[in-house]
DNA sequence: CCATTTTGAATGAATGTTCAACAAATGGTG
DNA sequence: CACCATTTGTTGAACATTCATTCAAAATGG
């Protein structure tokens, strides 16, 4: 039970999860909240050998001697190996989802703020740091040959890039641009994909600070009306 | 000789062929090949392994299979997997560079000119296609984690990105823009990149076409007055 | 006939999965 | 509360499979 509090500290410490619900499940059902911070756990442990080793490194046995438990456990709580990355995915996936639906949601109703908002959300250290960066790497690189990955793997989905083009043309409209709003917004959103490959590969040059530079200097060419 | 002609043709049509009839039966077997030739045809079956089946699953037995040669022979020519894969990175490596310096060459001195031949190289068919895309992918997805890859697996190098802040610089002053060329250069380079990623995700609003001209976009925003 | 290239089976190491045994928590019953 | 049965969680060894590598023998070309 002690052994289980600090790892979860452990867990906890590396992402932001809200801590509100924990104490409450582990009190009504102290064995389903136990299967969920396992999973989790487990899933942490997943990350850190992803970005440690790479996709084709990442064994079964990793992932259980990072989490500090047994070889079978993986196969309890998931099925198979190709279950538990496909969890791990989902589960970046949705922490990516809800940080930038939750950046957009605070930027107001301007929409020159909401885009620079949205913008911004992809530094973020909460998500932009070594360790996400590589593992999401390591799921892009399998991607393409693997269909059950392909639709989480982009972490940024259809309605993402929808967001991204009304906000376009809201901008073009009040700003008077000339551009299709689809295409200068898919220049955008390459240009954040692109940066991020940069801090993945760990690029002398490239840092999150020069990475936000070169996303506000696109803005400000784009957009000089409302970024200038 | 003649069969080296032949053996290359069937390596470059891979390329922008859609899949299958390949395989030139007549002289595969028993018959030697020149030590070069035998090598080049099994870097492309790697090439063809990786975009298939992706790094993880990439198998020697995979590779032989595809050039239609025995399982041992992959040892013979390259002493390990490994450097099979180093082989074949840096095969792709020097194809990129020597493509975007030919480009450079052929712009003439028009640096306006020189920055628009280098943004148009990176889609061009030789280059830009899924099979080398997904084989590109696969080795990011690897790199950070093998120091031996980091090297290559950027394909665009630091000199390359000097060559574009220098464009940038010169265009600049010409133009009178106020940014800092270092920026803008890289804000352009990861806009490329990031175009490249989503090709090779095979994201259904990405084409070769809709990518060339979000990065004609972007050019026309950051240098209106070159490219206005 | 010699050097080089190619084959394909053998080998050994790595790894995902299974499973029988064990531990712990839970729930019911007296 | 005490006791036991049952469900749930965990372990680690055994097992089967896959795969890179090795190598003796065969094939080929000069």
């Amino acid at each position: 039970m002690l052994e289980t509090v600090t790892l979860m500290k452990t867990a906890e410490a590396t992402d932001n999860v809200p801590e509100s619900t924990r104490k409450g499940d582990a009190e009504k059902r102290g064995r389903k909240a136990s299967k969920e911070v396992r999973q989790l756990q487990l899933i942490e442990a997943t990350i850190d050998s992803l970005a440690k080793r790479g996709y084709a490194e990442t064994t079964m046995a990793d992932v259980a001697d990072g989490a500090g438990l047994s070889r079978g456990i993986v196969n309890f709580h998931f099925e198979s190996k190709e279950k538990l990355l496909i969890a791990t995915l989902q589960h970046m996936y949705d922490e990516y989802s809800a940080h930038w639906r939750a950046s957009l949601q605070k930027a107001g109703d301007d929409p020159a703020r909401q885009l620079q908002q949205l913008v911004w959300a992809d530094f973020d250290r909460s998500i932009c740091n070594k360790r996400k960066l590589a593992a999401w790497l390591a799921f892009w690189g399998e991607a393409k040959s693997r269909p059950t990955y392909q639709a989480l793997s982009s972490s940024r989905d259809n309605y993402y890039q929808q967001v991204f083009i009304d906000l376009c043309a809201t901008l073009k409209e009040s700003g008077g641009y000339s551009y299709e709003p689809q295409v200068i917004a898919l220049a955008l959103s390459a240009m954040l994909e692109g940066l991020w490959l940069r801090l993945m590969m760990g690029t002398e040059d490239t840092t999150r600070e020069t990475a936000l530079q070169a996303a506000n200097a696109f803005l400000a060419a784009a957009f000089p009306k409302h970024y200038g």
